[in-house]
RNA sequence: CGGGGUGUAGCGCAGCGGGUUAGCGCGCAUGGUUUGGGACCAUGAGGUCGGAGGUUCAAAUCCUCUCACCCCGACCA
């Protein structure tokens, strides 16, 4: 490709609304277009990397026995009803009306279609296992799109499902995804921790996410340094500290004036706030729910939700909590009817604690489980801090941040149950498929690659997702046997297949450099009266400061060598 | 949805106690001089000042409403 001919512009300054790194870059390198909020236009260069990306993706799966195959983004909303996840997407899902009333949605994910087309396809264990996927447009109304591509509404994604008649098939078809994933984001320069993640409120069982570490990432992990424990926060346990376990002792009425919180009540007693018990107040699907957690402990809304099997979970109002007959501050787990009541399992971590007396400006001291009250739930339902144990090893937990840039799961028979999905086995006996899904968001993964290779200069690519390999600018193109050298060597490398940009453009050496700096191409070719003087060309690497002289003879195939993966002098991979 | 912020040329910004023809830098076009790390000179194009309504002799500037975008939170298989 010949510069002069590209649709690029590179910008010198970001728009000011770009403030994540890859956002920045991404805009400055001409490779992206906002069209409107987390609705993006991906441009030549960036349609290339796109394309890097989907490239490696498909030779991991197809290698992998996945089949690739396009489900339509326009889906019958009726189809969503009868799983019930157009109320677990809520507003998330974009929907529309045809001129018939027909309601439709445009797809988040392909569960629902990709089961509806299995169960027409498969009748007999024959015809498992299957792993089928795609690389689609995806919909999603997000309440708030962010960070570029990380977060957006119109996004492309690869989602594999797998389709297997019994548990070990799952087991089996889940490593192989592992597997698959692990080699793709290596295969992207792209350093991944696997870490334990939530499995939502529609049931099953494992469930893993692939995370790029990047200070700009929404999810928040907790992991062990000294073991391999790593998981999302929403799914992180911990050990928590076990609190005084005392004789118990008679309960007692304190005075408490205007202390509500649990900062404010430990500080004013002067106990720790591990020695009290705090309520929290929450709506599920409406409904009111009493949470009751040790006052140095924070409620995981995620567990929360998962253990009560609700769709909708949110703080509830005062003026709620207030008609349940509750004290907001000073509400007591005490004496309570007519209300469900989750406690998390910290509460029987300890004894005497101090919990609120359910009347303004009064708590009660020597609070115990079980003796002066009950719950009906207790399970764990506490936030994992870092400092805390781990809850494998009990070595301290430290947390970072990061961008999930895949995720893994087990669905079991959930879709399949609900559509109907089935087959018959040896016996002749109809038996529900056993499902996993599996899905890498590719624009995401373009930022979260940015995020993680960049300098001050611009985008580092690593070589397998570079829009080009080698960047060719010839200085001083005005002299002839410069113009010539170029084009050779131009026309050279494009016949071996090597992806060549040609910076023909009438610019000034510094522009070119800098402009080749931002886009973040990994080989740049320099050849100028100079270098040729010595018939040799100027070779630099992007990450690089050293540059060489590298002879005009043989140079091409040379190239195509340093290319190869693993054949860089000095660079491992 | 709650809180905060910003809308003036493609990008970054100034102007805003009302007052001619709305500026600056970068970018863009043309001509010329340059050519190993964002060159220089000259000339030029490019604006419904986000939109609507209002106040006024007069609105980018004051008032009201509205829209868009960004950030924090909520939300997020």
């Amino acid at each position: 490709m010949r510069m002069s001919q590209l649709m690029t512009k590179t910008l010198r300054q970001a728009p000011a609304e770009a403030d994540t790194v890859s956002h920045q870059l991404l805009v400055r390198a001409g490779m992206i277009h906002q069209v409107a909020s987390g609705i993006y236009a991906y441009l030549p260069l960036g349609w290339r990397v796109l394309r890097n990306l989907e490239q490696i993706i498909r030779e991991e799966l197809d290698g992998a026995g996945g089949q690739e195959v396009s489900m339509p983004v326009l889906q019958p909303h009726e189809l969503w009803q009868r799983t019930g996840r157009d109320q677990a997407f809520g507003q998330s899902l974009f929907t529309l009306t045809d001129r018939r009333e027909r309601r439709l949605c445009l797809g988040p994910t392909h569960e629902e279609i990709i089961t509806e087309l299995v169960r027409h396809q498969v009748r007999s264990y024959r015809d498992l296992p299957l792993l089928l996927y795609q690389i689609q447009t995806k919909f999603r109304d997000e309440p708030r799109p962010r960070g570029g591509l990380l977060r957006v509404r119109e996004f492309p994604m690869m989602d594999l499902y797998s389709f297997d008649t019994d548990e070990e098939g799952l087991d089996a078809s889940y490593q192989k995804m592992r597997r698959a994933y692990l080699n793709i984001f290596e295969r992207c320069g792209l350093p991944t921790m696997e870490v334990e993640a939530d499995s939502g409120a529609i049931g099953g069982k494992d469930s893993h996410e692939f995370m790029v570490v990047a200070e700009s990432g929404e999810d928040v992990i907790i992991r062990c340094r000294q073991c391999k424990y790593a998981a999302n926060m929403e799914k992180a346990q911990s050990a928590k500290a076990e609190g005084e376990h005392g004789p118990l002792k008679e309960k007692e009425e304190i005075a408490t004036p205007g202390m509500k919180s649990i900062e404010e009540v430990a500080g004013y007693l002067g106990i720790a706030k591990m020695q009290t018990l705090k309520a929290v107040f929450y709506a599920a699907d409406g409904s009111l729910i009493f949470v009751l957690i040790r006052g140095d402990l924070e409620v995981n809304e995620t567990k929360l939700k998962n253990a009560l099997k609700c769709a909708d979970l949110q703080l509830a109002g005062e003026e709620r909590v207030r008609q349940a007959g509750l004290v907001a501050g000073w509400a007591s787990p005490i004496g309570l009817s007519g209300v469900r009541t989750v406690a998390d399992d910290s509460i029987k971590m300890g004894s005497n604690f101090v919990a609120g007396a359910n009347r303004p400006d009064y708590h009660l001291s020597n609070v115990n489980y079980p003796r002066d009250f009950q719950v009906d739930t207790m399970l764990d339902i506490a936030v994992a801090q870092p400092g805390q144990g781990c809850p494998r090893c009990g070595s301290p937990l430290v947390s970072t941040r990061g961008i999930e840039a895949g995720h893994i799961f087990k669905l079991g028979t959930v879709f399949s149950e609900g559509l109907g999905a089935s087959f018959l086995d040896q016996k002749g006996e109809t038996r529900p498929i056993i499902m996993g899904c599996y899905g890498i968001g590719v624009g995401r993964l373009m930022a979260a690659a940015i995020e993680q290779n960049h300098d001050d200069k611009g985008i580092v690519w690593p070589v397998p997702l570079s829009p080009y390999h080698v960047y060719l600018c010839p200085l001083g193109a005005d002299k002839a046997d410069v113009a010539t050298a170029a084009e050779e060597i131009y026309a050279e490398l494009g016949s071996k297949g090597i992806e060549v940009l040609l910076d023909d453009r009438q610019e000034s050496p510094g522009v070119k450099f800098n402009d080749v700096d931002l886009l973040g191409i990994p080989l740049r070719l320099v050849i100028s009266p100079r270098t040729l003087k010595s018939k040799s060309a100027e070779l630099k690497w992007r990450d690089s400061e050293q540059s060489e002289l590298l002879p005009l003879e043989g140079m091409v195939r040379r190239i195509e060598e340093l290319l190869r993966p693993g054949n860089r002098p000095g660079h491992p991979q």
